[in-house]
Parts: structure tokens; C-alpha cells; sequence
DNA sequence: CTTGCTGCAAAAGTTTTGCACACGT
DNA sequence: ACGTGTGCAAAACTTTTGCAGCAAG
């Protein structure tokens, strides 16, 4: 999507290139499903790859136009909603503003650690808690899906921020 | 505020008892913050200590409507946040549609575990999850505030009522 | 009495949807 | 060609807010 490439042995396209698995796999979803894989679609998922972290559907929406393609926000809430099924992308749950998304293929589920100063997301990796959330769900009978774990606290960026304006008084 | 009881001693009026604790910890949180206890956030108070679980803004709303009191949606809302604060009440992340709350005050963090097909709530203790929590904040220099733990699966009810609904086919 | 509170209705913010046209397969 | 997708603008929903009158301390 971003630049032109060659293409080796005729076989991929240059649009195939910078994310190549997950490009395939978005595909795959969408043809099972019966579904187009547009240029609008692809645009989204550029932009969802090259996003690091957690983002929700205005910045997403922003950082396309940003890089000067046009894709319409309905658009953007549309994908994202294939997306989540295509287990591409999962949802995050921060904060009751609005949704928050992370990319989510292959990678090994992660908690949030929330600032709740300056709303800094940090991640850090949940094994243990895997485990635990599984053996959980067996003692409740319930068939295990998937987790959230996140944790609320002030970063130490924040404390500082604060000490510096209470030595200003 | 439901029915009138003998006061004792004379020294709590009957509006007390039901939750003579909360009511206080309410009355002493509002006074501190140099507001006022109101007739409305009485019934609102009311209304969420006879709640179990997890609810939203509307079903309170709905239910102080059904037992013949009447608070504005607006009002609601705005209690809510202050029960929030008195640490009466929490938000709980669940589902992106809308906030969700449950009283907090004086009880144990609880993990919630969701029925993706039945939206059935079920809370399960997080002893451990707890020492987890503020171990990863420390790890992180956080300092620990609180944390949501939200397994998301399917009920034995849910596969049972698929079951039965293959079967008719 | 002073200050905060309430209800209402309007506003704000996010997400969804209907429709006419455009595009992938 | 067919069936899906897109943009746009309007709708839907939850939550917030401004204001004028009301109530608590």
C-alpha cells in the first residue's frame, strides 16, 4: 500500500509485501465469509499495522487521513467489526469512553496497565494469569474464550509531573 | 426509605436502617465535599444497595421508576459519579455499550466471568489475582489503585440451550 | 440566606444505518 | 451481472450540560 516494490516470481503483489501473514489471512476470512476484499479494507488494515498498542476508531480514522488516503469513519467502524471476527484485531476495554482496539493475531494475550493521570497504556504479559483465567472458567462450567486483565494506577511519570507543580506553589 | 421502623434509642431515624453503614459513609463523604444529601440521591442510594450485581444507569433509572419514585435520568447519572467517588460504588468494564456498576464498599475485588451468549455476569474471588496486581504494578513503578479482571466464555446454560436448539433441526 | 441540586431539554460524542451509486469477483 | 461495499447524512444511543426554579444546611 505504501510503496512500490518488485514483485519476485509474479507471485505476490507489492500491496502483499509489508504484511504479507495477516494481508493472507484477512483475505482467507473474507472469502470464506463471502466477502470483498476492497482497497478501503486494505487501507484500514495498513493503518491497524502499523499501529503499535491500543487506538480506537477516531485515531485510526485520523492516521489514514493523515497519510493522505480517504476512507469514510463508517467505513473504518465497519472493518473493524470484520476485523475483530477475523481475530485480527481485539477489542479493549479501558476506559467507558469509547472502544479501544489492539492488533491481536499471533500475538500472546497481554494485560493493561492503565495510568490514570495521563492515560498511558502500558502492556506487560500475562502466563501465569492465562493459566488461571482457563482453570476458572472449568470450575464455573464455562467454556473459556478470552480474557481482560488490566490494572489502574498512577505511572511514575505522573507522580513526577505532580511533585514538580506542588514544588512550584 | 421503604418502610417505617421503630427508631431505637431515638438516635437513627428509620431511614437509616435498611443500610445504616452506607447510608453513612454516603452522608460523611457528601459532607466532606461540602454537598448535600438529598431526597433524590437517598433513593438513589436506595436503589443500588437493593441491586445485586452488576447493572447500568438505565436499569437503576427503571427500577426506581417501577417502585413509584421518580429521579431524572440526569440525576442518576450525576449520583452516580459520586458514588464512584465515595467508593460506594464501581464501574465495571464489561461490554462497550455502556457503563456498568456495582456496589463496592467494604467488599473483596471480585473477578467477573461473562457468558458471551447469554450476557450472564458471574463473580468469582481474585485472592491471588490481588497480590498479582500490585506485584506487576510495583514490577512496573506504578503505584497499584485497582484492577478489572473480566474472563469472557461460554455458560453451561448458553451450550446447553444450543444444544437443544440443533437438536429441533 | 447561601450554595448546591433537580428536571428538562438541548447538546455532545460515539457508533450504526438507510440509501443511491460504485466496485470486486 | 451480481451481490457487496462505500460515502454521506441522518439516526440511535448513552452520557453531559446549561438554565431557571427548588431545597438542604
Amino acid at each position: 500500500m505504501t510503496k512500490a516494490l518488485t514483485t519476485r516470481a509474479g507471485t505476490t503483489s507489492a500491496t502483499d509485501l509489508p504484511y504479507m501473514p495477516l494481508c493472507a489471512v484477512f483475505r482467507r476470512f473474507l472469502k470464506r465469509k463471502g466477502l470483498k476484499f476492497t482497497h478501503e479494507r486494505a487501507v484500514i488494515l495498513d493503518a491497524v499495522l502499523a499501529r503499535e498498542g491500543v487506538f480506537d476508531a477516531e485515531e485510526l480514522s485520523d492516521e489514514i487521513k493523515a497519510g493522505g488516503r480517504r476512507v469514510s469513519k463508517a467505513t473504518v467502524y465497519r472493518t473493524l467489526k470484520h476485523l475483530v471476527e477475523a481475530q485480527i484485531v481485539e477489542e479493549v476495554l479501558i476506559d467507558s469512553r469509547q472502544v479501544h482496539f489492539q492488533q491481536s493475531f499471533g500475538r500472546d494475550p497481554k494485560g493493561h496497565l492503565a495510568c490514570l493521570e495521563t492515560n498511558q497504556i502500558v502492556e506487560f504479559p500475562t502466563k501465569q494469569l492465562d493459566e488461571m483465567a482457563e482453570k476458572i472458567c472449568r470450575e464455573y462450567g464455562f467454556d473459556f474464550i478470552s480474557h481482560r486483565f488490566v490494572i489502574y494506577g498512577v505511572s511514575p511519570q505522573a507522580r513526577k509531573l505532580e511533585q514538580d507543580s506542588t514544588q512550584e506553589h
